[in-house]
RNA sequence: GCGCCAAUAGCUCAGUUGGAUAGAGCAACUGCCUUCUAAGCAGUAGGCCAGGGGUUCGAAUCCCUUUUGGCGCGCCA
């Protein structure tokens, strides 16, 4: 487990808060509290390799102008023992630090001795966390707003696992309530339709129109006949629905299996129907005084958290609404199963429940802050600059099927993360089919098969990679080496940004950038043909520079080939 | 009408949680392969950070307001 740079950081706080105490301590600084400063990465790679405020936020309470106080620090700073050789009083009262040649010898070390678990940290302290994600309805073929959940769902849960969460990934599948009744309501109509003919028997006004459900009641009309024409319709519902709903949840699975996401738990919401816990959570929530009844119904008294109107648990007809076996449903993810924190990845239409579950987890004596809703915003797929809403196929809207029949899985896997999920992305169906240099995921793998092959090259000419003393990894100064050795050493620090922000399109960009210093380091320098110490340096570098993408490619399911 | 999210280069987007001269990629133009993969690299050009006010040492970032887009406000899920 590396945290070096972590461990820069932290120490580089320490010495400037001693630095700070001292000054107040002899008198320099005036009797005052220590301001909070933060320390930061410049922008600049002028301005050093990290850089503190402390000189400026503390000019109010000290009384003194920043760069004098910022002098006064340097003054008082001890960096022995630390990553940093020096610092350095800049612009209004910055104060910039800079690495000694150490800390670079020392994070290659660390990549190489921890391969694949480099990056990985222990920040999340092992805690249980649930991410549950695309959760489409098993009534039909899952859709494009699934297909971005899926890949932003599925990678968020790798990057809170490599940042040391006890993750579990989770799929509930809406198989009761209203919309099975709409979906056996439509089965059994075409159902019917098949021996009595369309005219004879009307489509439910609300069924789902799709082909899908044609297709299902063709097969069970082939398997079972006109057995059930005859029987009455709720034993026909049932047969259809027992028939239909399996295979479709397997068609499920099986997309998502190809689109490399496996799930630990796949959740029935029938399971809180059938094992009482429905009726225990609403009796949880009158207990409290939270409900009421009107017009037949049973409400929930969400005005009373602050929402603009009250919702309805249980219908009149006495059918609990998605609502009610939501706050269920969570109750069981918090409560029976223990999960200390809990992130749903929603489509941005259902923001409105967000406050609403969130309220219902107070309301039933929960902590509704340890709910977190990523919404996930739009996708507008664009094909030949034009903005596609069908497919040409099958004239309906392009689902995640049919996406992958066209884009790579590794490159809707990378696509999907590139914007982080609370904006609204254009999906370039050319470009993520193109195998060139303006498909950022073939920019990124080609930086890995460059790797390969120079490893293959020397191998065929005798060289192959060894340890490297730290005076021969201190030949790596130029700022191409220096530049790419700074990038790997902020891994860790982006994975555990990337976890604290629910935003794994960080860790895409971060490895974009990666690929860039790499190929930028190839046409500067050479690896082959250099004197045998240089050589050996270089190529630790490119193993280093090797490990981190394929540990970023392996989190993500991408996959990282060896030639291209 | 009320609420949520957004607006940054011609296009697609970053901007390290308030820091130093606002950055990439694409598109345009100019260079670099007899040496490790040119699916690469170097360079030129491109900006009233939607408009206006405020907060402070300091604002693309926070607050207010206007404009423009997307979405939501069911005994649907």
């Amino acid at each position: 487990m590396s945290k070096l740079a972590l461990q820069a950081t932290e120490e580089l706080r320490d010495a400037i808060r001693s630095a700070l105490q001292k000054a107040v301590e002899s008198g320099s600084l005036p009797e005052a509290p220590l301001p909070e400063f933060s320390v930061e990465v410049p922008a600049d790679r002028a301005h050093g390799d990290w850089a503190t405020n402390a000189a400026m936020v503390g000019a109010k309470g000290f009384h003194m102008p920043p760069r004098k106080i910022a002098q006064i620090i340097a003054e008082n700073i001890d960096l022995s023992g630390t990553y940093f050789d020096r610092s350095e009083i800049a612009g209004p009262g910055f104060l910039n630090f800079f690495f000694r040649p150490k800390f670079y010898t020392d994070v290659l070390k660390d990549v190489i001795t921890c391969g694949g678990s480099y990056g990985r940290s222990d920040y999340g302290k092992k805690e249980k966390v649930m991410v549950e994600y695309v959760s489409a309805n098993p009534t039909g073929p899952m859709h494009m707003g699934n297909a971005r959940g899926g890949a932003l769902g599925d990678c968020l849960a790798s990057v809170l696992d490599a940042a040391g969460y006890d993750v579990t990934r989770e799929f509930y599948v809406n198989d009761a309530g209203n919309q099975i009744d709409k979906f056996s309501a439509s089965l059994e109509a075409r159902y019917l339709q098949i021996y009595l003919g369309e005219d004879a028997v009307p489509f439910p006004e609300d069924g789902y129109q799709g082909d899908d459900i044609r297709e299902r009641a063709r097969q069970f009309a082939q398997i079972n006949g006109d057995r059930y024409v005859k029987a009455d319709s709720a034993e026909r519902r049932k047969a259809l629905v027992d028939y239909t709903l399996p295979r479709n949840i397997d068609k499920m699975k099986a997309d998502l299996e190809k689109y490399r996401i496996c799930y630990d738990v796949w959740f029935r919401e029938s399971t809180i129907h059938e094992d009482g816990e429905l009726t225990e959570t609403i009796n949880i929530l009158k207990d409290r005084g939270m409900t009421y009844e009107k017009d037949g119904a049973l409400w929930y008294r969400a005005t009373a958290r602050g929402a603009e109107k009250d919702e309805v648990l249980v219908r009149q007809n006495g059918n609990p609404t998605y609502f009610a076996a939501d706050i269920a449903y969570h109750r069981n993810k918090f409560s029976k199963r223990g999960f200390s924190r809990v992130i749903d990845v929603w489509g941005a239409d259902h923001h409105g429940h967000v406050a609403r579950m969130k309220g219902a987890m107070d309301a039933i004596g929960l902590d509704g802050s340890k709910l977190d809703v990523v919404l996930i915003q739009l996708v507008r797929l664009v094909r030949a600059g034009e903005v596609v809403r069908m497919s040409k196929r099958t004239g309906k809207a392009i689902g995640l099927a049919d996406l992958l029949d066209e884009v790579p899985v590794d490159a809707a896997r990378f696509y999907f993360n590139l914007r982080e999920a609370t904006s609204q992305m254009e999906f370039d169906l050319d470009l993520a089919v193109q195998q060139d240099s303006q498909n950022p995921v073939y920019y990124v793998q080609y930086a890995h098969a460059r790797i390969c092959s120079i490893l293959k090259n020397l191998a065929a000419e005798g060289i192959f990679p060894r340890d490297c003393t730290d005076e021969e990894l201190a030949q790596l100064n130029s700022p191409e080496e220096i530049e790419l050795c700074r990038h790997i050493a902020s891994f860790t620090g982006e994975i555990i940004a990337a976890a604290q922000n629910y935003d794994p399109a960080r860790i895409t960009r971060y490895v974009i950038e990666l690929a860039t210093l790499f190929h930028k380091f190839y046409n500067a320098r050479r690896v082959k043909g250099e004197a045998e110490s240089l050589t050996a340096a270089r190529l630790f570098l490119c193993r280093a520079t090797a490990t981190v993408l394929r540990n970023v490619l392996s989190m993500f399911k991408i996959t990282a080939p060896e030639s291209m």
